[in-house]
DNA sequence: TTGTATGCGTTATCAC
DNA sequence: GTGATAACGCATACAA
């Protein structure tokens, strides 16, 4: 709090009230152990009754700590927030962060304009490190900045940015495409061809990437159409493809919510989704078990994600506390951990 | 900035290379007149080889003042993110906050727990005030422990809680409810019912209430059923209306959401919309317009509820910032303020 | 166990 | 126009 109200109590009218020192209300704040019953009674009391909270600016001013960590996320359209990705991480963040007393600030950058004073605040404001996660962040002079300021930053996903070695914790992108890929390839399929993501997007990059390793080298150019992760796009581009190669058998989509729209370019074009051509997507939203037929696809882990993210953050910036045991958080020392992604079979391959 | 790294340069340091005083160097980054030309340019150039970035913490603890204001959803669904009523919020208190150079944190509690460590942030750090959207707030601890701590608090929606009174900007429930439903009225409509929301949520009563002005005494007890204001539930309700009330040839529903499940019950039932029945919704989700027929609703401005919030806090918590003039927000000196419901009429009444 | 004294980095009130 | 200096509220090393 920082507007102190004309009567607003503080550490010298608690002590003054109970009769003690500053130190000694100090102490029992704190919860150090070396006060004597009687005199803690007098000063809880006379906490209560003034109703004394801690300063948090002067606490940080002398600990250099702020029990709190920014999660900042770079994305101009505000439905990120509805992505069961984006909500996935901030239950992880919250849950670690919560039960480490640590308090989550999230801060949302639709526009350059709002990254800068994104910025700026991070750079001034009382905080024992920040979180990012942005999709599409080759540009983002946040993770530059943070280093400059020696605060201790975190990314979610694979840093895009040349040159800067920032701890990161991202999915197996390429490894669950790969997997994704691969079933298809077992399944029988002979042309397979992928609807893929942007290619300023690491996650577009990485599951194209994965693709091309399951193929060998059998996936021509004419097999790849790019789309925008969203249904309308993964619709058309999956139209391009059929034209192109009318005989394709099998088709990885890049997200799930392109897949949708795969399911439906290939309805309208007559093809029997397994039996024509098998489609497997990447994500496991919700929707996907709710599509007609049920959608196979790659499934992140996402509050997993956001717990090792946290983890992470506080083992370089807060040492001093200890989180409790957490065997299905992988460890975190090591400054890069690529969470493993696995495939969910249903029936659409 | 918290964690001071072995070399994190202060006022002092800055002062020392550029052979000034502290006092100098502080009028230089406030951007006060009273400095020699070249005094200030010694001051900027070792502000920028020392990478100085001035201490918040240090710094409100004397002023007073954080230029930061927390917004806090109260919500266990995180879904609410990507609802457009919440994150059209977001985005006017952003706007009309970045203007004023008061940079917005956001808080989500998706749980008991996590609210208490809200709270406890709220008492603590160093915010202007704080600004507030819960549904279902009834039992709220936050304003309660707002008002005793002194911090400024405005709150979205309509205040829950009898006794404490506090600001709040809503949008017209009942005015947008009431003309929806007069709508259906002067189109014919002679047996009109309702898709009513949940009671807990001021929302849910106050539309309820509006259809109850336009209908006079004339809406008997079958013809209000209540959903949760998601599809499903607006499907269901609207199956046990028709059930209940076969020649029902009105009907409002009080969330757009809602209205796309009746639609689809009506469709099931054979009815045809508007011909058979006429249906009003509310919120004008983008959806709204692609429905079949497209969905004629009322529409909340929460941009605009958004600015208003931001501005009605920030005449209250930092009344020495000079808001640039917004002839479209309304004046935000009295307590409660509450925005039009304006009706887009569409084909399905 | 308790109290005293110092410093954290700023802003702001004075003299100069 | 500029420089000392006193707060701001707290934690903590040290003395008692």
């Amino acid at each position: 709090m920082t507007r102190s109200r004309p009567g607003r109590a503080n550490l010298e009218s608690v002590a003054a009230a109970a009769g003690v020192s500053r130190a000694t209300v100090s102490r029992v704040v704190n919860g150090w152990a070396s006060v004597a019953p009687e005199l803690r009674e007098r000063v809880e009391r006379a906490i209560a009754e003034l109703g004394y909270v801690p300063n948090q600016a002067a606490r940080s001013l002398v600990t250099q700590r702020a029990d709190a960590v920014a999660l900042v996320v770079a994305e101009p359209d505000p439905r990120v927030f509805g992505d069961p990705y984006f909500s996935g991480i901030v239950r992880g963040v919250s849950t670690e962060l919560l039960s480490a007393g640590v308090q989550v600030v999230l801060l949302m950058a639709q526009s350059d304009e709002e990254l800068s004073g994104i910025e700026r605040y991070l750079r001034t404001a009382p905080l024992d490190g920040v979180l990012l996660v942005s999709e599409h962040s080759s540009n983002d002079p946040i993770p530059a900045a943070m280093i400059e300021a020696g605060m201790p930053l975190v990314i979610g996903g694979r840093p895009m940015q040349p040159g800067l070695d920032v701890p990161s914790v991202d999915n197996d992108n390429v490894g669950g495409a790969r997997v994704a890929t691969e079933h298809l390839v077992a399944r029988g399929c002979r042309r397979v061809g992928t609807v893929a993501g942007p290619i300023d997007m690491a996650a577009g990059v990485d599951r194209l990437e994965g693709v091309r390793l399951a193929l060998g080298g059998d996936l021509p150019a004419d097999r790849v159409e790019h789309g925008a992760f969203t249904q309308a796009s993964g619709e058309e581009a999956t139209r391009r493809l059929l034209d192109r190669v009318p005989d394709l058998d099998g088709l990885f989509v890049a997200s799930d919510l392109m897949a949708l729209g795969a399911l439906r370019a290939l309805r309208l074009a007559g093809r029997r989704v397994p039996d024509d051509v098998a489609v497997v997507g990447f994500d496991d939203i919700p929707l996907a078990s709710a599509t007609e037929p049920p959608l196979t696809t790659a499934r992140q882990q996402t509050v997993l994600q956001g717990r090792t993210m946290a983890r992470m953050l506080l083992a370089r910036a807060r040492p001093d506390l200890r989180l409790r045991e957490a065997p299905e958080v992988p460890d975190v020392t090591p400054d890069r951990v690529v969470l493993p992604v696995e495939l969910v079979v249903r029936d659409s391959a």
